[in-house]
Parts: structure tokens; sequence; C-alpha cells
DNA sequence: GCAATTCTTGACCAACCGGTCATGAATACC
DNA sequence: GGTATTCATGACCGGTTGGTCAAGAATTGC
């Protein structure tokens, strides 16, 4: 289906691999930080490839934006959807809060976290894109959260999620501001004693 | 006490004035989006004084950081400490971050909140302040919940404490992103209904 | 009045910013 | 081959950035 040999000479690098580049600097850096120059280090393009490419700094950022959205919002979405007991599912989503997932060992954290500070107040076709990204996250969330109590989606699961979801960026920022693993692990554990308290006994996965 | 002339020229102008004016500037637009015209502009200074005032644009904002410490966090603690009963002060210091307070109309939310995402991770001295505003509200919270329990504070207030603390930065991230004011007052009213299971049935504020 | 000291001001700086563009190289179509 | 089209490259652009500094103004101590 690919390849259908357009006219012109041929771009001789890959946009997807240049874009997960530029995600992982403006995810790092945030969009005023990270400059131009940086964008062109990281992707080993010139500035006029970038700009013919994908547009603007602007329009750079929001498809980095979307490109997140795509591979660990879809992940997230995924993880909370299925596979493991409800239970276990909505803990390890906000597991990856705390321990800083999908980068453990640096200080990103999440990037629709730092992009909602960062770019939504100034920037409303970012704000537009994060609002999709928390509410897909949001849906699958109240879907496990629903599966967990037992109950049909609308008896109360949703207020439930959308407390988790706010729970899951204060562990973002938290982690971000330096907090240590303690008083995440409290928090998390605590945010989580919320479900178990609201439960029927009867349940027991 | 003061005024014991010094030699030289005296000042002009008010320092805490114009830290107040520099202090918004950041809040509102974070570190790298606020240029010093911008800083300037917002203090009616010129660039030479704030330089001699008060040092490059990083010592700016940390003494703006400071500053918010001081006016805003010290409020958030008292109003944490006492006045109306325990469970009002819980409500009224998440509500805060749901209605936009102190400033409900714009989108500037808790500075500490920006901070944290825009500079901890790049600035080990803006870490260090946040980690101590955070702290200071933490241990105010940590009380009002022990009493709010009729516990000694290391009880179980904590991990509490630490839990309202992160749904409390998770509201200023969600509604920094655009969320309604449904999601985060559901959030917020999943957050304190955790308070409310969790004490024996025999208190009653 | 005269130093000494501090503050104000605007000119000035190199570096960097995001962004453009002319030139030449690589391809497809015929 | 020639032509049309697309892409890569590096030079180039004006504006802005954070930051400095020399000169003059305002004060204190003598």
């Amino acid at each position: 289906m690919r390849e259908q040999a357009k006219p012109g000479r041929p771009r001789e690098f890959d946009e997807d691999e240049a874009l997960i580049a530029i995600m992982e600097v403006f995810w790092a850096k945030g969009f005023e930080s990270s400059s131009m120059r940086d964008l062109v280090d990281a992707t080993g393009l010139k500035k006029g490839s970038l700009y013919a490419a994908f547009g603007d700094k602007r329009q750079l950022y929001l498809k980095a934006l979307a490109l997140y959205d795509r591979l660990w919002i879809d992940a997230a979405v995924k993880d909370l959807s299925g596979g493991l007991p409800p239970y276990d599912r909505i803990a390890r989503f906000l597991d990856a809060a705390v321990t800083g997932a999908p980068n453990p060992g640096d200080a990103r954290g999440c990037f629709v976290c730092n992009a909602a500070i960062d770019q939504a107040s100034v920037d409303p076709a970012a704000q537009a894109q994060l609002t999709a990204s928390i509410g897909r996250m949001g849906g699958a969330l109240g879907l496990a959260v629903s599966e967990f109590l037992g109950e049909a989606p609308d008896q109360g699961a949703i207020p439930t999620a959308r407390h988790l979801m706010t729970v899951y960026f204060g562990l973002r920022v938290l982690r971000r501001a330096g907090a240590g693993p303690g008083v995440l692990e409290d928090a998390k554990r605590a945010a989580l004693d919320t479900l178990t308290r609201r439960r029927p006994a009867s349940l027991d996965n």
C-alpha cells in the first residue's frame, strides 16, 4: 500500500523516527525550553528539513503530543482495559506515576501532565489534544473501576475514576517536585484503599 | 528600626512591591516564557535596577518562589491550622484547587504546582524551595487530618494527608488542562469521602 | 563645599531565537 | 535524454534574548 512512487526526490529519513526524537525533547524540556537547535541535534536533521516535513515549532510540538498519545496513552488504555484483574490494572496505573514509568530513571514523568501545566493554558490546540488524551484514560479507568466494583459504569464509578485520575496527576507532580518514594507510595496506597473500602464485601477480585 | 540612613542614593522603588509583580509574571508564564522584558514591563523598573537589586533571572525566579511561599503557602497553612472545624478546613483546601483560588478567573493555578513541573527537575535550588513549601502544607494538612480523625498524628493521618496533597496537585493539573468543574468537583468529593469513610462513626465534626 | 557611595538610566553587547530561501541533488514521468 | 517535482543543505535574516556598563543623579558624612 505504501511506497507508491511519488515524483521528486524521496525523503531520506524516517518521519516517525524523527518525531520520536522530537517528542523526547519536548517531553523532557517543555515547549519554551526546547530550541530548534535541540530538535535539530536530537534528530540529526537540518532545520529546513524539519520545517518542510512538519511545519513550525508549534506544529512540531502538537505532533509530538499526538505521537505521545498514540504510543503511551494507547498503552495505558490497553493496560487498563484488560489482562489483569481490575484492581491490579488500576494499581499498576497509579504505580507508573510512582515509579516514573515509562522512564523510571529520569525526571521526564508524563508528557500529558507536563504539557497541561506548560502549554494547555496558552495553546488551545494543545489543550484540546490533552483533553482528548485525558478523556481516553479516564474512560478506560472508569470501566476498570466499574468492573472492580461490580456495578454498571453509571452507578458511581465515574467520580471514583475521576478521583483516581486526579491522584495520578498529583503523583506525577509530586514526583517531579522531588518527593521520595515513601510519600508517593503512601499516597497511592491511601487512594487505592478508597476502592477496597467502597466495595461490597462479597467480591474478592 | 528601618530607615537607618545608608550612604549613597536611596532606592526609589519598593522592593517587595516589585517582587510581587515579578512573582505574578513567573507564576502566570513560567520561567522560560517570562522574558526580562516582561519583568521590566511588569515592574516599571529598568533592567539595570532589577539586576542590581535582585541578581539575574534565576535568582529573580527563586525570590519570586520564596515570596509565594511567604504569601500564599503561609495563608494556606494558616487556613488549614484553625478557625473552622477540621473537615471544613480540609474541604476548603481542596476547593481552592477546584475553583482556581486565589485567582478564580484565570489559569495561573498554583505557583508551586507549576514550578514543580517547570523547574524542579532542572534547578536544584528551586526544587529545594518547593520541597519546603510542600512539606509545610503537608504538615498542616496532616494535623488537620489527625484532628478530624481524632487520632494522634502518627496513627495513620500521614498517609491520608499525603493522599489529599496528591489530590490537591492533581486537581491543579486537571484544571489547567481545561477540565470542567464537574470533573474536579467529583474528584474532590470522592477524595473527601475517603475521610468520612475512614472515621470512627462516633465523632460528628 | 567635597568626597564617597549607591542608584538610575539608556546605550550597548554577543549569542541565540525561530524561520526563510536559493542552490543543487535525487527521483519519476515521458 | 529532458523536464517537472521533491528534498537536503547551509547561508542568511531580523528580532529578541539575558546580561553589562559608563555616565549622571541623589544621597550621607565630613
